[in-house]
Order: C-alpha cells, then structure tokens, then sequence
DNA sequence: CTGTTAGCGCGTTCAT
DNA sequence: ATGAACGCGCTAACAG
C-alpha cells in the first residue's frame, strides 16, 4: 500500500497538521519535531501526494509553456530559459516547480486546447512563446482563455509575441518590425537594389512584422515593396531551399536574399551553392534570430540576434511573480543586427 | 467562485456521478443525457479539476521527459518526438496527456529531483533521455527510484540510454559504441592514422561507448588507442573549437578530429579555418548524431546518424502501453554512418 | 508551536 | 442507465 502523511505522522507522533507544515515549510516548526517527521519521512520513504496537495490548496506547482515545436532551437531556448527560472523558493514543497512543455505546432486548436488542459492543471503560470496567429476568430478565442486564466489567478506571460490587451496577460515582445527594418537596410546601404525575400507563414504576427520593417526600408529608400520577390513557408530548412531555387528563377539577377529566420537562411544558402552562385559575392544571404548555428555557418551568417534566453527568462521570473512586470504589462524587447561574412556589397 | 462538477450536475438535472461519467467517457450513458450535460458544460465554461480527478482516481495525465538540456537540438528532437506520442485516445479526460519536460543539466542530483517530483505528481510514465551518469552510487540511487516508480504503476523507459536491469525500465538504447567504431573504421580506410579525438564529459556512458568504439577501431588496425590526443568536455561548440586548438598545438600533423558530437565537432571546424586548415584537404572531421545543421556546415559533416524521432517516438507509445516492449525490455538502436564532404583522404 | 476539524472536487463502488 | 454515499490524501482555518 501507499504511504500517506498520515502514515508519516503516526511514527513521527504527531499530528498530520504538523508533517504538512514540516514539508512546505510554510509554518514554524520546532527543529526537534521537524528532525523527527524528517527521518520518518526518510524511514518509510514517503513522497508527497501531488494532487491531493493540489486539491486542498487549490494551486499546483505546474508551469505551462506553449512553444510552436519544442525541437526548434528558438523554441528549446526560450523553454530552457523559462525553466531555469521557475525552480527556486516561494513555491510549495521545496520551490520545485513544474515544466508543462506544450508543441502546438502552429495550430490554434491546439493552443486553445493546451490552455484549457493546463486550466484543468490549475497551473501556477503559463508562458506562451512565439508569434501570434492573426485570425480574429481565433484571437477572440485566445483572449477569452486568457482572460479565464488570469481570473483564475493563473499568471500569463507572453513572450515573444504582440500584447494581448484586457486579458491580463503581461507581454515581453521582440521587435521584429525594426530588426527586419534594421536589416535592409544595411542591405540598401552595400549597395543590393533587387533583394528576394523569404517570409514565414502567412497569418502569422512574426512575419508580417519582419516583413513590414523589410518594407519599410525599401519604402524608406524610395523603392517597389518587392511583393513579386516574396515567398512565404515555413520556418524550415527545405523552405528556403525550395524558396531560392524559385527567387533564382524568378530574378536571376538578384543580389541579396532576406530569410524569414536563421533556418531558412541555411536552407537559402545551400540552394545557392548548389547553383553555383557565390555567398556573399554573387549573392548575399541574412537571417534572423541568431541562433547557435549561425556563427558556424560558412560564410557566418548576417542575422538579428534576438536575445530569447534573457527574454524568456525574464517572462518565468515574471511568471513566478518574482519581477515586476513592465509598465503596461507591455516590454518590448529589440532585436539587434549581427553583421557578418554572408552579406557584402552588391 | 469557481464552477465545480456539482454545479454541471444541478444545470443538467443529473447526478455528480452522471457528469463524470460522459467526461471521461468510461461508462455508458444515454445519448440524450450526455448532450444535456455536455450543453451544460459549454454554458458554465466548466473545465474538470485535474488534480481533483487525480487524486480519485489515483493517476494522473502527467508524461516526464528527463532531458540534459532542452535547448540542444539533440534533446529537443527527442521530447518533441515523445509528445507527440502520448496524446491521442486512452487517456483519461479526452485521452489528452501532457509532457513535464525536466532540464537536469547531466546533474544527478537534479536527475533524482525530478524523479521524485514526478512521482509526487503520479505520472503516468517517464521518458529518460540521454546517456547515464556512471557513478555507482549514483546509480543506485536511480535505480532504487526507478524501482519505485514502475512498482507504483508509472511506466518508465530509457531513451538512448543503457538498461537499468531489475528496474522494471524498458531501455532503447543507441548503439554508440558501434558507430564510434563504424566512424573510425571510416577514417581509417581513408589513410588516417593520426587522428584526435574530443570526447564529452567524463563519467557519461555515451561519452565511454563512444570512445570505446573509436579505440576498438583503432586496436582492429593495430594502432596505438591515441590516449594523448583525447581531450574531455562539455558537449558544445566552444568545447570542439578549444579542443581543437589544443589538438593542432599538441601535433600539428593530425590529419583528422573526431568528435563527440555534430556541436563540438562544428565548432572543430571554426578552430581549424581559423588556424588556416582546409577541410578535409588538410584535416578530416567527423562528429556523430547527424543534427539538422550538420547537412548544412560547409563542408557538410561526416557523421553517425541516430533516428532520435523515431526511437523517442517509439518510447513514447511504449510508455503510454501503444506498443509492446521490446524482448527482455532491451533494444539496441543502431547508428548509420553518414560520410559527406568533412572527411577525405589523408 | 502543535492538534482537531472540515472540507477541496471528483471517481467509484453499491444500489436501483 | 442513473443516483447516493463514501473516501482519495492533503491543507487550512481555528483552537489551544
């Protein structure tokens, strides 16, 4: 049979109250009564009951973090990074609290449904990362459950995607119109007039805004908005390959190509070796994110580098109540523009 | 105050009992009942207690996923491939499980921690990733845990790990001597015999099959086993780039590296561009599990491929009783050479 | 500082 | 097919 408290108390002799409050350490003690129920603890190896003590304190030491695809770097750094942070004292039992890792894999079913089994967890905080999905159905949706959570006391943390007003949900968001701006610029600035671009997936917060700092660049500097020079898919690899062939195509005498993220940008860069055209000489390559890959590229690849481990950790102190939120429940975080050999003049 | 089952109960002038019983869809009720509760459920927004139902039924929809390090692409592809396995039907609740992904940072103590804290959650089964630590009091300690766990029903299985016998731990593992050998045998072939090696830390079986397979390669040929041309360390690029340098210093006439991983052994090759080394005219190098950016270094890199999906899948319908363990709850996974433009001829 | 008393919200017998 | 009653194991007042 299975230990319980109760269990733990009769060979401690004392009350049940008592090995509780030993165990969340919550109230004072005696040091010789908390030795005793200590080594009785240890004697009948006893392990808290998770959801009983769930249930009576109406709160769990659960987590959720919602990531697009946990296997994708920016996803995993941002998780790490929010986990790193959710452990430590405050909580109940020894501060020990759980990560609850969500792969939405883009779906906004899923995310809703995600939400509502973490409610159903009565998680202590929810970290959602990554853009948004930008159909107001779904957004409406979205809202509502947020709204619902943070009702329920459950802390919502935003990180890495555009505020979500009135749900009372904080937002840490990167700046991804301006990195993308940022960016073209100093494409324009070496002298790349005919520039591909390869975007994300449509309806997606994070594309729209590197795309429209893109935009706004070429706007900036009096030139075509190159929508016929725009491709979007997804954030992988084989996007970007398949993307250059067809910008290649398309404009043979294109010299720079955009990626929607570092990912794509490899994929983009292996699509041009293969055709024979020369990094940075014949055409230059950039990214976004800086993830770890990208300095190892041959040439290292120009990207922005968003700082997603600080920023993600931020968002679990935050979660934890153990920063204070930013003014507005709104930061915006800047990205930052990592010059290296993959891009050089036209 | 918070909508409870009762309250769906009363709206659809059914018993408590009724309710639960169309939720977790075990038992069999009136098609016109269940539309009447359901409708209820809708118009409360009432969302099941999830430690509530824990605690009664004594088991939870908790799915631990022990990971060194979540961030490494290595770990990220195996706990996204483990979550994508433990939904679907056979839960409870709507057969919707989630995944607690635990970061041990490959420290035991963190290792038992979260061991504990899983079972104090009642999870239904946990997924151990990675190699173990060998450190014999250490393992007892693990093993005595994992004991623990699979007596109390959680269905625990290891993930590229060698088995835990009389644990109850149903174990897939990489066969990471073997494709250190294969890989070695690979260099050997192409004229090497002056070849570094950068292993990960010390104390980690991967680390030791690994290594043991490229000696017994080495042994095969007659060659001394290159002891002073091992270095150790972490499993990351900064550790490939200092090994590296320490490597070229020690004996400039190497003609090959190989690495304890695609990581360590990208940033081998910064190392060797930066110190003017072609490759693999100069120096060959090789690393081993075939991450997604390995087909993208330039050159592309040679390395070992382990179907780290496919096996974390597999664990994953293991744990959640989808699939029947292996025969003596042992499989060995083998690795597959991958020979691409990182090494040549000597 | 410690013991006593009530539930927390649900699943599951047993009846019917 | 449905209802009534009990208990899962623990925490949180309230006493003392």
């Amino acid at each position: 049979m299975t230990v319980t408290l109760a269990d733990v108390a009769a060979r401690a002799q004392v009350s049940p109250a008592t090995v509780s409050r030993v165990l969340n350490g919550n109230y004072p003690v005696a040091a010789a009564t908390r030795e005793r129920v200590l080594r009785a603890v240890d004697e009948l190896d006893y392990v808290l009951n998770g959801p009983a003590s769930s249930l009576a304190a109406a709160t769990s030491d659960l987590v959720g973090i919602l990531v697009n695809d946990i296997a994708d770097p920016f996803f995993g750094i941002m998780a790490g990074a929010v986990q790193s942070e959710i452990g430590g004292p405050g909580g109940r039992a020894g501060g020990e609290r759980l990560a609850v890792v969500c792969n939405t894999g883009g779906s906004p079913e899923r995310e809703l449904t995600y939400l509502t089994l973490l409610q159903r967890q009565r998680a202590a905080a929810v970290v959602i990362t990554g853009g948004a999905i930008e159909d107001a159905e779904h957004a409406a949706a979205l809202n509502a459950k947020l709204q619902r959570l943070t009702d329920a006391g459950t802390r919502v943390v935003l990180c890495g995607r555009p505020p979500a007003p009135e749900t009372g949900a904080v937002a840490l968001s990167f700046d991804n119109r301006g990195g993308g701006r940022t960016l073209t610029q100093h494409l324009l600035l070496l002298g790349h007039r005919t520039i591909g671009y390869i975007a994300g997936p449509e309806e997606r917060t994070t594309t729209r805004h590197r795309l429209e700092g893109h935009r706004d660049a070429l706007a900036a500097a009096g030139l075509p908005n190159g929508a016929e020079l725009t491709l979007h898919g997804p954030y992988d690899r084989a996007t970007g390959h398949a993307a250059a062939v067809d910008l290649l195509r398309r404009e043979p005498a294109l010299t720079a190509i955009v990626a929607a993220n570092d990912t794509v940008a490899l994929g983009a860069c292996a699509a041009l070796r293969e055709a024979g055209r020369r990094i940075p000489d014949d055409v230059s390559v950039a990214g976004f994110d800086d993830l770890p890959f990208s300095v190892d590229a041959v040439p290292a690849l120009t990207t922005v580098r968003l700082p997603l481990a600080e920023a993600a950790a931020r968002a679990g102190r935050i979660a934890m109540g153990r920063e204070k939120e930013p003014s507005g429940g709104v930061a915006t975080i800047p990205g930052e523009l990592v010059v290296r050999g993959s891009t050089g003049r036209a």
